[in-house]
DNA sequence: AATGAATGAGAGTTCATTCAT
DNA sequence: GATGAATGAACTCTCATTCAT
């Protein structure tokens, strides 16, 4: 009867027991799929009893939520601490995709979990797309900034690139056979460069074409 | 018709019967997601009794695949009955873009069917992207034999090709209030100019870049 | 609307699609049991449309109960045809064993559907038991006024016959795989004596055990 | 126990529950048999919900299996614990019979189940029958060393018994109508008598059977 | 804090029966 | 007389959630 959130633990116990739940969810969630994944499934593999489970979330939504909150956070992580290495634009445009790229190789699970969000929560798909945009939105200004990108919409381009990204990883990392240990093998050497030079032309200041060598 | 379960009714009434229900199942997986569609849920909207259902498909799992087929061969038909009655690259490129937002536009469940598709009928992902993908590379080959797009591996440019529409779409067609009729409304003219102009700097051969000034 | 039960054909076609209703049921129901049995199997079996079943049956229960008039006239007739033809009361009782062993050989489907009788439709079981105990209870009646049988009880007596024939036939006949012909082999015949003996002794006046030779 | 599913509880209210849901499935095969038998129906008749049915049956069948298992347990021990009260061959076997028409009168569903077993838990018949009838067999060959059975296969001879308290049961036990309490009259005092005078003169070594006038 | 037995709404599915053709 | 598409009540079974312990 209490409006509280059951979301916070008080006692060290309860956060250990918190985290339990949280990596269990993430494990089956991205085995099962949201609809297969069941509560005693989540529970069973935290080692908890099935009650407590709502000592800590309001409803299975909840732990969904909280999970691809998780998941955007740490790719947007690996992308931004890639590129922000690199000085040369060219570079950390490079150095973002292969980070997107790799985290889709070892982290499947996010790739299967944002499909299944749309029905399943209204706005974390959004959300999700959308902060990485704007990631890419801020990229791009910067370049155009220094005149290294040509005078453009960055929101449209910055769509552009997520979706460019979002199906050759698919194509080229996820349906590639999975190893033992769940990874997936990296996109093909030859498949990176064909991209960057697709996306270097489409973004290239007028007369400022990449160097005869990286054209092919 | 392979896929149909041996009952299934031969009679034209029975034709109208299964149409109704796949129309029906189309509304309600885009307005509910696979998982919450249920059996009652489509043959309610379709207006017939639940058995009904099974004269006709074997299970709900079947009527999506039927479904995904039936709209997949639709939007690549709208997109190459578009595309073939322009000579020019450039003008059936952007035709077949506007074919594939215009479907989005008026059946955005393909685009909401397909996001699920992954964990609900392994595959029928995979072939649907597959086919397109297959369109864009054949008109890619057949517009760098004629010299207008320049050397590159077609496959990785269809994939991205893909992609861009994928998100654009997404963002400026789905995301987009729907009217009242349920149809949601095109991608604005800027948008789609952007796009294109993206895609045609990516491809153009080299030296042959849209002039400055005539490029919008 | 009309009270007139439908089973009466009125034209020699009609008569043709009841014979095949019928003659369908009984292997049907012999096959998968009553409740495995549906309708459609058996207009399937019959080769009709599924609904002409119902010009001829008011339901599946009446089909049932009509196979199962049908099988019990059809065991009493093979058991007292057989008796008849002898007038020695001891071989008559064999005679009339071996026909009933004989009838569940080659009729399994008897047992199997009069073991589901009693809740398919409730007095039919009794019926079926009644009339053939009745058989035994005027032959026993016959056989104590002629001093063949000892002064008992017939009815007591004829429902331990009936139990005796029931049991042994169903551990000896149906219990024994049946051929490729779905016939099941016969009691052996040192059961079948043994159970003679057994029966013999039980109805024998005093003093008139029978002779000497057929007790082993 | 071997055949609960894995999350049958462990509590002793769980235990409870369990008694619950078999006591009701019994009463509940016996009126509707197991067709008709639903597990709402079940569950209501022991005051719980329907889903707590599934935490300690598999399916309608495992309970189907477990009750026959159980009812076939305590109608074995019924009828030993009364024998083994006697010394006398005699004596013991009339008490036998009294033990299985008692059981019978308050456990119609025994007879009722059992009936419907063959097309419902292939072997679970078989098994019913057969270990009732090894128990006869003991006794039998027990009798005969004693030189109180005459010569003979013991196994026929159980049969016959077996039927011979099958059929007198059913027409004197099950088909007497029930009291308010759903129990069946037991059998009237002279057709017992009359059966038990019938099973001694099949039984009895030769020349010893009872004098006239002693034996009821 | 933790448990797990209990719940009941709702899922997919079947089939005896009806009725327009 | 014959058909078979259509029906909907009833089935078995699942699982997110509750609550007494």
């Amino acid at each position: 009867m209490s409006t509280a959130p059951r979301t916070a633990p008080r006692t060290e116990r309860g956060t250990r027991t918190r985290a339990k739940l949280i990596a269990a969810a993430e494990q089956v969630f991205a085995t099962l799929g949201y609809h297969e994944a069941s509560i005693v499934k989540i529970t069973e593999a935290a080692g908890v009893g099935s009650g407590t489970f709502y000592l800590y979330f309001d409803s299975k939504q909840q732990i969904f939520d909280d999970l691809v909150e998780d998941l955007n956070r740490r790719v947007r992580n690996a992308m931004s601490t890639a590129a922000s290495q690199e000085t040369d634009r060219l570079a950390a445009e490079r150095a973002g995709f292969r980070a997107f790229f790799g985290f889709t190789a070892t982290h499947p699970a996010l790739y299967r979990i944002i499909r299944q969000a749309e029905f399943v929560s209204p706005g974390a798909l959004r959300l999700h797309y959308s902060r990485i945009v704007d990631g890419y939105i801020q990229g791009l200004q910067a370049s155009q900034a220094a005149g290294q990108v040509r005078d453009m919409d960055p929101e449209v381009a910055a769509w552009a690139l997520m979706g460019i990204g979002e199906l050759i990883g698919m194509r080229w990392v996820l349906w590639e056979q999975a190893g033992a240990d769940g990874t997936h093998p990296d996109v093909p050497e030859h498949v990176f460069e064909e991209m960057m030079d697709f996306i270097n032309r489409a973004l290239a200041p007028n007369g400022q074409l990449p160097a005869e060598g990286t054209q092919r």
